[in-house]
DNA sequence: CTGTTAGCGCGTTCAC
DNA sequence: GTGAACGCGCTAACAG
């Protein structure tokens, strides 16, 4: 049962009297190698459980068959779908996924980095802080002849080819369902003016109000810092307090919409018949408040597939150019948040 | 700036004009070196930035520097915080985990087994799925000499140390809180009976019942298989069928109390006055969930933490003994689903 | 068709 | 105090 020491190409070459290289070759089938005693070895391999010494294939090709994955942080339903679609994609081709996080650390990414490159993966994905507004430390694994991409939270002006959800056509979509609705004063509870992604979210909003002639108002915006759900709360009673409160709130995340809710229920407005709301992310949570929330869905899991299926394809071909940027739609999920009439 | 080839210790060895061994045993100031040696070539390695081929060190010494860490699930609160909780404590000592997921299946567990193996990690972490019930494909990593550790979702009879939560004392816990709160007729939602964890859990309520001369009542226990949302809805529906319903249910999971609340919610019975509610995990939802959700915490960034802990000692030292158990004490969260008096 | 040779980059005897 | 030499397991160029 327990072999102390694994069997070795030598092992078998020296009790099937052939050389090393012969057993090497006969194992990949290579065509000048004479169809028995390719058998011949295979047979004996499977008898004995021969199994290759990655590590030293590995040294020989000099590559890892591992692919670094940095998000901000592990524990967040999107980066997890994300994380879960890139593994069981990456592993379809015999590659490992390495992940790490970066807590939305500038400095804790760094660190996820040059681990990342210490423990010389073969390529990286990564999702950036938002602290990250140069990305030195990803252009070093180019340096390095190591590709990158980027994805979802992603430095646009980084050269690195960027998988990313069109923010925008998700921003224009929940606007435009919450017009659909029949609402007229609708809201926005945007992210911060310096994330990309909230910025799309924010001009989507913006042109779904613009083509049906919906004049945009400022004092129907607000930013959130942490894009937290007390922020959604304060937000909302803030938008209660206006002379002229909104019919309809589009919230950043999920999250943001949760807190929107509650502070609807303590003032016991209702939803969505007096104020509908969207959010975006498409949580878990979405469907397990209640009401039920109308949000965005973001094809995190496809994206994990997308991202490594590009970058793996780079890896085995170094002539593949990866596309500079992927988009993928988004994907509206209606509930009950937001659907003033039935039927 | 971008160096075609990287630098190694022969480059270093033969611009400094000395052996390469010299130049190897200098950069790890060996006592045999001469200070001067090792300032020089210390210094020329720092200043041409040479980084050491980790791959051709790990082919030496035939590690890896990585650790498997399989789950059943990756998009789940719960396992999420414990991959967090390991990859940071690995991160420490220049381990890297390698994640993989079983989705429940015992043919994918097996499959990521192999394919843990195959990529040659240094150890495994596994919690392993529903359908486990013979643990040969883990055993194969003792055989080859990697040690592996189980976690929450374990195997008892496999002789391979685990780290859990003590779920008995939680399951106790939980049942004595409703007691405290006055219940007298507390209900408990459990898992299946061939699953460790849950007979725990049951274990600790039938106890906490005992203890407080309460009757064990089998019309207030429901089995659920899939652990849902729905299941929850549906038990609880049965039990408000009772000609004498409970005042209080001890949940084997917060997803399934979400379903209890609904079914609550529905009839416009109010929690908790009229009924009482437990969760257990205290996922993300427990908090956002209205009523917020009284829980047990199962710690599960400190499960990650000293599973991975304990696997890098035995790793670094062969002579390392690993607990054969170490059990993890829960918390009992207290919110707003349990506390019928105030104050 | 097959064997010989030559490394990959590093660590580790064993001499000097 | 230092260098030469060997080998980890595997692949590949070159001979024959």
């Amino acid at each position: 049962m327990s072999e102390r020491r694994k069997l070795t190409l030598k092992d078998i070459a020296k009790d099937l009297g052939i050389s090393v290289s012969t057993a090497s070759r006969a194992l990949k089938a290579h065509p000048d190698i004479a169809q028995e005693t390719i058998q011949m070895v295979k047979d004996y391999a499977a008898k004995h459980n021969y199994v290759p010494n990655i590590i030293a294939v590995n040294f020989r090709k000099s590559r890892t068959k591992n692919i670094g994955l940095i998000v901000p942080e592990l524990v967040h339903h999107f980066f997890s779908t994300v994380i879960s679609g890139s593994i069981d994609e990456a592993k379809k081709s015999g590659y490992n996924i390495l992940v790490s996080q970066s807590n939305d650390f500038l400095a804790d990414e760094i660190v996820a980095c040059k681990t990342m490159m210490a423990s010389s993966v073969d390529g990286l994905l990564i999702s950036i802080s938002n602290e990250t507004y140069d990305g030195d430390h990803i252009l070093e694994f180019i340096d390095e002849g190591k590709p990158v991409i980027q994805f979802d939270k992603i430095l646009e002006k980084l050269p690195v080819p960027k998988v990313i959800v069109d923010d925008f056509e998700g921003g224009y979509s929940a606007t435009k369902h919450l017009i659909d609705q029949g609402c007229k004063r609708i809201a926005h509870i945007a992210g911060r003016k310096d994330v990309l992604n909230a910025c799309e979210r924010m001009k989507g909003y913006k042109k779904a109000l613009n083509d049906h002639q919906i004049p945009f108002k400022e004092e129907y915006i607000r930013y959130c810092e942490s894009i937290s759900e007390e922020e959604g709360e304060q937000f909302m009673e803030e938008f209660l307090a206006l002379p002229n409160p909104p019919d309809a709130v589009f919230c950043i995340t999920d999250l943001v919409a949760l807190g929107v809710i509650k502070a609807l229920k303590n003032k016991g407005i209702s939803i969505p018949d007096q104020i509908a709301i969207v959010g975006f992310s498409n949580w878990k949570l979405a469907e397990i408040v209640s009401p039920s929330l109308t949000s965005i869905d973001q094809h995190g899991y496809q994206m994990g597939v997308v991202a490594v299926r590009m970058l793996i394809q780079k890896l085995e071909d170094k002539n593949f150019e990866i596309p500079d940027t992927l988009e993928l739609k988004t994907r509206l999920v209606i509930r009950d948040s937001s659907v003033k009439v039935k039927a």
